[in-house]
RNA sequence: GGGCCCCUAGCUCAACUGGCAGAGCAGCGGACUUUUAAUCCGUUGGUUGUGGGUUCGAGUCCCACGGGGCCCA
């Protein structure tokens, strides 16, 4: 028997209901399964009862009886048996619902009872057909295992794996906790272009795109930042953005071309206020998310109950290497000092670029429990504000858990021209051949030299929180439709 | 970008050193009024990712391509 041999029987039932009855257009549900279980839990075995439901949902399992059916459907909220008897439905409606198949839609209405062996089930006195599937589900036992075919057919990733769903639900939580942390602080969601002549706000490689009308090449936003702070120059003091981010680089466990970042600006707060509300929130969604402030990711215990250490970078990397380096350790020296420790420099890096990758290379992976690594240098940091008397650091810290980044934080660099000499000296990374270096955002520019108030921006990667909080090794597990190649 | 690995029925997987491509579930036919992955009897289903090559003979060996995975950069 070929493929289409294979679903010839769903295909028939397929158009004989669309060339008669037709499917329909809706269904009186009464009740969802996990509801139904509550409400008759102390319910014994082989118990009838009055109650008449009507229940909606997909067929998981059949278990045919000749003259009884069992059938196992799943809704939004969990599963239960519909109970069918011949006696019942009669002997046509009875031959009808034998014609389902595992994976089409039924309602079905009925008094609640439980079986012999004390299953609550809706013994079914009428059903309807409400979707055909022509393709059986997959096997019962191993259900979908293949990443693949998980992550191209999430719908049917859905259908058979708890954890899919399971993951949904929690990035749905955790999204809405977030919003709601900012929204209680004052903060309002804004929305800013994702079209850009030139992206700017980051250090990456933008996708490229145009507009057809306008004749103009385009390009899809690597940040928000830009923008967010524009809205504070404008006076809106507390501001925040959910929003996707496309950055054209490649596809590992923790890097999808699309992703969503959500930025915050809130004026009058430098990097230390946003430390503090960084260990509110991150402990206020885990509790939403998962219930508590204590996760397991990876085999590893992790404690979100604030407050996190706090270490500056440059200790953080003595401490790792062994020696007292720094701003003022012969450059050459420090290179040499780089490459034993497996990094390889660049002729155009000074002192900040080289303990950064330092830092990386040999701290970043260390870092389990909550940790604010501040104090990032200035070279690497060019739209943040450097500490008062030190010029070759900033007020900037990055929050690792499990050895990666989950925020990324400064006291915003206010001053225009200061803004300016920083972009331009990325332009002496870029013309080095660094394309994911800074490019001058004139406009930006522009907006500065009308006043901005000391501001305290943040950036948190949500679809890495995500991973977090429902203990997922891979990006693709937390996105419901990963980029992928066409098959 | 580099290295290693995977791709066999709708799904989950077998097939020794190159020797007739298989099982379970799903499907189809039959039995069965209390199952829970129901059970029992019978049965269908394959361009082994694609294209070349070696060989008497290729799922298996070689090359290229496609898709995926893991590790490294």
């Amino acid at each position: 028997m070929s493929g289409s041999d294979l679903s010839r029987g769903r295909h028939d039932h397929f158009h004989e209901v669309a060339g008669s009855i037709g499917f329909p257009t809706r269904y009186e549900r009464t009740d969802l399964a996990a509801d139904l279980h509550d409400r008759f839990e102390g319910l014994g075995a082989g118990e009838e009862t009055d109650a008449v439901v009507s229940v909606a949902g997909r067929v998981m399992l059949l278990r045919s009886f000749g003259k009884l059916m069992f059938a196992t459907i799943a809704d939004r909220s969990g599963r239960i048996q519909l109970f069918v008897e011949n006696g019942e439905l009669g002997d046509d409606r009875f031959a009808a619902f034998g014609r389902l198949d595992t994976g089409d839609w039924v309602g079905a209405r009925g008094r609640i009872m439980t079986t012999k062996k004390g299953e609550l089930s809706v013994r079914v006195s009428e059903f309807t057909l409400l979707g055909k599937s022509l393709h059986p589900l997959p096997e019962k036992w191993h259900g979908l295992t293949d990443v693949e075919t998980r992550s191209r057919r999430r719908y049917v990733d859905l259908m058979v794996n708890e954890n899919a769903r399971r993951i949904a639900l929690t990035r749905s939580r955790i999204v809405g906790g977030l919003r709601r942390q900012f929204e209680a602080r004052g903060y309002i969601e804004v929305e800013t272009p994702v079209l850009a002549i030139e992206a700017t706000g980051a250090a990456a490689r933008p996708f490229h795109t145009h507009h057809s009308a306008l004749d103009l090449d385009m390009q899809l936003r690597i940040a928000t930042e830009l923008h967010l702070k524009r809205l504070i120059v404008g006076g809106l003091e507390r501001v925040f953005e959910i929003g996707r981010i496309f950055r054209n680089e490649g596809v590992d466990a923790t890097h999808n071309p699309e992703f969503t970042t959500l930025e915050s600006y809130e004026a009058f707060a430098d990097f230390n206020d946003l430390m503090a509300l960084v260990e509110e929130v991150f402990a206020a969604v885990a509790e939403a998310a998962t219930g508590s402030t204590l996760v397991t990711y990876q085999g590893e215990e992790i404690d979100l109950t604030p407050p996190f250490p706090r270490v500056a970078m440059l200790d953080l990397v003595r401490d790792a290497i062994g020696a007292e380096i720094g701003f003022e350790t012969d450059l050459d020296e420090l290179r040499s000092i780089a490459a034993s420790h497996g990094v390889a420099t660049l002729e155009h890096w000074g002192h900040g670029k080289i303990v950064y990758e330092l830092f990386d290379e040999v701290v970043a992976k260390t870092l389990t429990q909550p940790t604010f690594v501040t104090h990032y240098p200035t070279e690497v940091s060019p739209l943040a504000r450097t500490v008062p008397g030190a010029p070759e650091i900033v007020e900037r810290f990055e929050l690792f858990i499990a050895g990666a980044e989950y925020c990324n934080a400064f006291s915003e660099l206010t001053d225009p021209f200061e803004q300016r000499r920083r972009f331009e000296e990325q332009a002496v990374s870029r013309a080095a051949g660094d394309d994911e270096a800074h490019v001058v955002d004139e406009d930006f520019l522009l907006a500065l030299e009308y006043g901005m108030p000391p501001t305290g921006g943040l950036g948190i990667g949500i679809d890495r929180l995500v991973m977090l909080l429902t203990d997922s090794a891979h990006i693709r597990e937390v996105i419901l439709f990963p980029t992928m190649r066409p098959e």
